[in-house]
DNA sequence: CATGAAAGTGAACGGTGTAAACCGTAAACG
DNA sequence: CGTTTACGGTTTACACCGTTCACTTTCATG
């Protein structure tokens, strides 16, 4: 370890043999194999017990992939999103949230390491931990934005149980929370309502537990965007932006 | 086999068998192991390609077993709502849902295994493929005793898109939907929403994807309860059924 | 140049699903 | 009744899997 910030020719190598980890894990799961040690060690030309020189366990192999499965994800989202302008707030974050459903539908493995997989054990109870997804991050920032433009009601602080009042007021979870005055906090119970809504659609679908044909149109998963968008406040903007997911959805 | 109704003795023998595989997979599984051929067959005192006598891959052993499991619990969400008069049909509902949350948090695996697992490739076409999950036709049968008893309103046909009404009107998936006239298949759509809802927090609370604290309280889940009331015309009974569910989750 | 840590190999252990060959016995039939 | 057939089971084997350990190679650094 130099004194230098800058990362001795060591470092660079293990950094890119961490990066080609990564890039042959997410082939081997595109490709519809199994996530392996000794699958990702062999495209690599290596031996599986070599991995185990740059990850612990297995699990530890599946999180680090989780981790960088879901900010590659969050970039496509973000990309959706960045089709539209800057201030078109509400179409910014239908159009995320299509492309998060279009993007579990078509890489379900991917979509189930990240978001269907147990989160680590919270032994270490360190709140890193807990999936700090860079996705949750982007939709909070979505969802907030879309607040300051329409400041849509949000339930007060007196108004929330005990427990939810904390889990605003100090998130455990991903989520953009800084910068929003904690009297304004209620938006963060308004995301997480949103969340369990968008992520109970698209689990089902991708799970298969839904009839296939409602899968195919999406209209479920419109249905749900539109009975949330009284929530937020862009109900008046909902035929247009329903025409935006269809779009999505019809491009496949 | 025999012209006669009744079963000869290898084939009670064979059903004794296939029985004792269930149970003995769900010992596994509740034991924390993890739920394997080898082991199954172990605990029977035999070996595991005896095992291929009765189920056809690793899969089908794992299909099998959801598919009864799914069954076992529905009978206890049954039983949870039987505690309440049948005349109590908001009461019995809400009840039955909490209590199929609790059985997912306490039993994760066998959730994962029934809930979060892809449902078997529809190839072979038939509809029972898709998950006849029983607790599908508890949740749909208790929503239509509601329905039967305040007529809340359900969405008319018209207002339906395509593909939902085909979806309602010839359902593919379990459903109680015979004994409901045409006009009101409506009411199978709003159990779709409800059901999306509750599979939503659920998944959540199980996959740890969500604020612990919440998911020890059940703050969210009683959330999404009380915002789905006003759709089945509740919201009057809401504050009893609140007292109700958290009386359950309260007990663990 | 020598040293010592890091990276990688090989063999091995115990585990998995699955296929094939084989065998005894219980049921079915002429 | 005896013969035949098919079922339930074992053994063996193969190809994987995660993981450990002892060993060697590589290479930056004192």
């Amino acid at each position: 370890m130099t004194q230098t910030g800058q990362p001795t020719r060591r470092e660079r190598q293990r950094e890119a043999t961490y990066d080609e980890i990564v890039r042959v894990s997410r082939e081997l799961l595109v490709a519809g194999a199994e996530l392996s040690l000794r699958a990702v060690a062999a495209r690599m030309g290596m031996t599986a017990p070599a991995l185990y020189r740059y990850v612990s366990s297995y699990q530890d192999l599946v999180d680090l992939v989780a981790f960088e499965i879901d900010k590659a994800a969050t970039a496509r989202f973000a990309a959706a999103a960045d089709t539209l302008p800057p201030d078109d707030v509400a179409g910014r974050l239908v159009l995320s949230t299509t492309e998060f459903r279009m993007w579990a539908l078509d890489a379900p493995r991917e979509f189930g390491l990240v978001f269907a997989n147990p989160v680590a054990d919270p032994v270490c109870g360190r709140r890193e931990a807990l999936t700090l997804s860079s996705s949750g991050l982007l939709f909070t920032d979505q969802m907030r934005a879309i607040w300051e433009q329409r400041r849509f009601p949000v339930p007060a602080l007196e108004d929330l149980t005990e427990t939810a009042r904390t889990s605003v007021l100090d998130p455990l979870i991903p989520a953009e929370s800084e910068g929003i005055a904690p009297e304004d906090r209620g938006l963060m119970w308004v995301y997480m309502q949103g969340w369990t809504q968008l992520y109970g659609v698209v689990a089902l679908e991708v799970f298969g537990h839904m009839d296939p044909r409602l899968i195919e149109s999406g209209d479920m998963f419109v249905d749900v965007l539109t009975r949330f968008a009284p929530t937020i406040g862009v109900t008046d903007e909902m035929p247009r932006l329903e025409v935006l997911v269809r779009e999505r959805i019809a491009r496949g």
